[in-house]
Parts: structure tokens; sequence; C-alpha cells
DNA sequence: TACCAACCGGAGGGGTGTCTCATATTTCTC
DNA sequence: GAGAAATATGAGACACCCCTCCGGTTGGTA
């Protein structure tokens, strides 16, 4: 739905002048309040909760944001990239399987801090969505990851770049049980998974990989609960 | 909240009379749509729209399901109890990972064919409910499996029952994301994580098991998001 | 200082969902 | 087949959230 309406992410080519002072104020007050609210809530807190914690009304909040879509853009950019970087110095590490956990491990920090994000890793934004350059350039990057672990031969072989996902999706409710409970134990869950991905006595699986497109459209699907979704 | 209002599934000693033939025929109708909608939409799916499905009033609902919990219960009774002869079946086996793996595999199957099925086996129903008691025998089944298959070799020791949870949470998201697309990948996903489970492939964990309080905790508060919970 | 564009506030209309209650209807029993 | 009890109905009160609109306010500029 939200793909479809006017949207502050669409080509502004001259946004020549400068914020006035009290707009500025206002829009840092609500990327405050949404961090926090997205964090404690996730993707879909009440915008009217987020405009009364950021001091401000709802209509000024429109104002600055016009779809949910633009705020949590606005909102998670930044972790995003986070997570892209931890990717891009991944590739680069000597022992794949070092970069391998060092990517997952990031995400899965990232994710079970913020529900928010938690929501974010596991969709994929509508192409128009100016955030969806960073998801396709993580996923390149997983691709390598996985490819780098395999030839060195600590990632068992049958693993496919899409097979990432599951660690995202498994790894979100995990982390949404016991954040409150026991904030750390999604390591171990990470952990017992990825003693699942080591090469040594690998079984056979008794699914298919998902494809590229299946991804795609799985990843979607999550989002069209009214977040920011097709 | 739903466990302070009154409840059909509270003690009454005495439910002398037969019920009369239309709402014997009404109550029927009702569970037949609520399995319906709770499969495609989870434990949350709107009343109104399972009344409707079964060509029935809303207060009619009301009447013969007081809360949602008590719809909830008597519509998932059935699914319950398969699990539940699942896990009893698992503990006879002679081959204890065969069992843990049956154990396993008949809930996954459960949860990806129902949506509903699948919210409720990630959390846990409150004291007063009666479904609590198939939860906590299925509980006290998943720690001999889980002491059986150590026995033998093939599960690695530093699992817990604890740790069957993840099974659970993690299954619950992937195939949320997957079951319209792909229904069987989750099944690799189930395998990849059983393959961190066994003896031979264990690394060192970087956390604590969960203790059987935090367990609860946990499932506690994912119930918690206004279906059945606390 | 005075003006005007930019900005803000918040009431209000629309949508969805829960749950209740007074009234109407059906079934059972005698 | 008539009366009583059980049951069904659905409008409506309430709560939440979304999003818009326009009168009032503010900040930057001449």
């Amino acid at each position: 739905m939200a793909i479809d309406r006017p949207s502050a992410s669409a080509g502004n080519p001259a946004p020549v002048r400068p914020l006035r002072r009290d707009a500025q104020r206002n829009r840092e007050a609500l990327l405050t309040a949404a961090r926090s609210c997205f964090a404690e809530q996730g993707m879909e807190a009440p915008l009217e909760q987020v405009a009364k914690r950021a001091g401000v009304a709802i209509g000024t909040l429109y104002r600055h944001f016009p779809t949910r879509l633009d705020l949590v853009q606005a909102t998670f950019a930044g972790k995003l990239a986070v997570w892209r970087e931890a990717a891009e110095k991944a590739v680069t590490m000597d022992d794949a399987w070092a970069g391998l956990c060092h990517f997952l491990e990031t995400m899965c920090e990232l994710q079970s801090q913020d529900r928010g994000f938690n929501d974010l890793a596991s969709i994929r934004l509508p192409e128009s969505a100016c955030l969806a350059g960073a998801q396709t350039r993580i996923r390149e990057l997983g691709v390598h990851i996985v490819e780098r672990a395999q030839e060195q031969g600590s990632l068992r072989p049958d693993l496919t770049p899409e097979d990432l996902a599951f660690v995202i999706w498994s790894h979100s409710r995990v982390t949404e049980a016991t954040h409150a409970i026991a904030p750390d134990a999604w390591r171990r869950h990470l952990y017992l998974l990825l003693d699942g991905f080591r090469t040594d006595r690998a079984h056979p699986l008794p699914a298919p990989p998902l494809t590229e497109e299946q991804l795609y459209r799985a990843m979607i699907s999550l989002g069209g609960n009214g977040a920011c979704g097709a």
C-alpha cells in the first residue's frame, strides 16, 4: 500500500532550502522517538505513540514522513549500514568461516537489540525504497561469504546463500521470545545452527534449497502484514 | 487478560443438561470455522470472521466460547493430542535419535499446516487452561526424549530439553515465511538444525541453556500480545 | 518590524475489532 | 400446542489506529 502513495524517498532532485530550525528539531525528535518505539514494539508500533513520545502532534509526523515506510527507512538507515559493513568485512577475512560467523553474529546482535530491525531484516523492502539497495548489496555479499567458506572447506557444500535466510528468520523468533528473559540465549541457538552448517559429516537434507525467486517472494510475504511490504 | 474472565473451561461439575439441537449445530459450525480461520490467520484471527464463516451471529460465538482462549482450546485439543501421541511414541522407539526426529518432525509438520497451532506451540497456556496439562506432559516427554538420545550417544551432551524450544520458535518463523512459497522448505531448516544437534559435530556453545523457569517465562511472554497469554 | 511561506496542532472521519445486552426466536417438555 | 427455558441475534458502546485538513503559529528575511 505504502508504495503507491507519495513518498519522501521518491526522486526529489532539488531539496534546495534547508529545514527551518523548528522543523529540524522536530524531525530529530521524531527519529529518536521512532527508534525507541520501533525497538520496543517492532516496525508496526503506533505512529501516534511515536508522535507523542517526540512531543509533537500526529500531523507533524505525517508532514515529515508521509508514509510509515519513510519513517522506517530514516530510522534504520544507520543500523542497516552497520550490517552491511559487517558483510563487507566478512568477505575480507582470511578465515572464511570466521567471516561467516562475524556476518551472522553481527546481524543477530542487531536483530536482538531492536525489534524493529528484527522485522526489517526478515523482509524485503519494495524496489522503490531507498534502503532496498543496501539489502541487495548485503545479499550479494552473502553469496560471496558462502562461496568462500565452501571453497575453504569449512561450510557444507550443499548449503546455498538462500539458506542464510533461515538464520534470519529462525533467530527472529528466538530472540523475540528470549530477549527479555535471557538476552544472550540467542547465541546458543545461533551456534547450534552453525554447527549444522559445518562440512564435517554433514547429512543429506530432505528438501531442496529455496530459489532466489522463492526467497524474494517469501520475504515480501512476511512484510505483507501492513508494515511496509507490498 | 482472558484468564480473569469467566471461562467455559472452569470447574463445571454438573453439566447435566445436553445442548439443545440448534446449539449443538452452532457449536460444531463454530469449531469448523475456527479451525479454518485459525489455520489461515493464526490464533488472533478476528472472531467476527469466525462467526460469519460459521453462519452465526457474533453473540452466539460469545455465548459458546466466552473467551478467545476457550475457543482456541476447543479448536486445538485434537492437534495437541496428535503432538502428544508423537511424543509418547518417540520415547518407545529403539533408536532414540529417530525418536527425537519423529517428535520434532511431527511437531513441525503440525505447525506448518496450521498457523494457529504454530502460535499455540510457541506459547505456554495459563495454568487454568485445560490444555495446559497436555503441554506439561509433552514437556516431560521431551525431557525423556533428550535423555535417551544422549544416553545412546547420538545427541550432543550439552543440549538440554529447554533447547528444544529453539526448534519450535525457529521453525515457527521459517514456516510462516515459506509455507505459501515452498511448503517443504521447513524440512531443510529442521535438518540443518538437527545436524547441529548431533554429538559428532558439537562445538562449544557460547551461552548457557535456558533454565526451566526462563523457558516458562519466555513462552508466557510470547503469548502476551493479546491472544491467550497472561 | 512586518510579512509570508513553512510549519504545527489536533479535531475528526474512516476503518477494524472486541464484547454486551435487550429483544426475538427456537427447542424441549408436559 | 402452550409455556418456559435455552438460545440466537445484531445493533451499538468502546477502544485503537490511520490519515487528512485547515486554522493558527513560528521563523527567516527584507
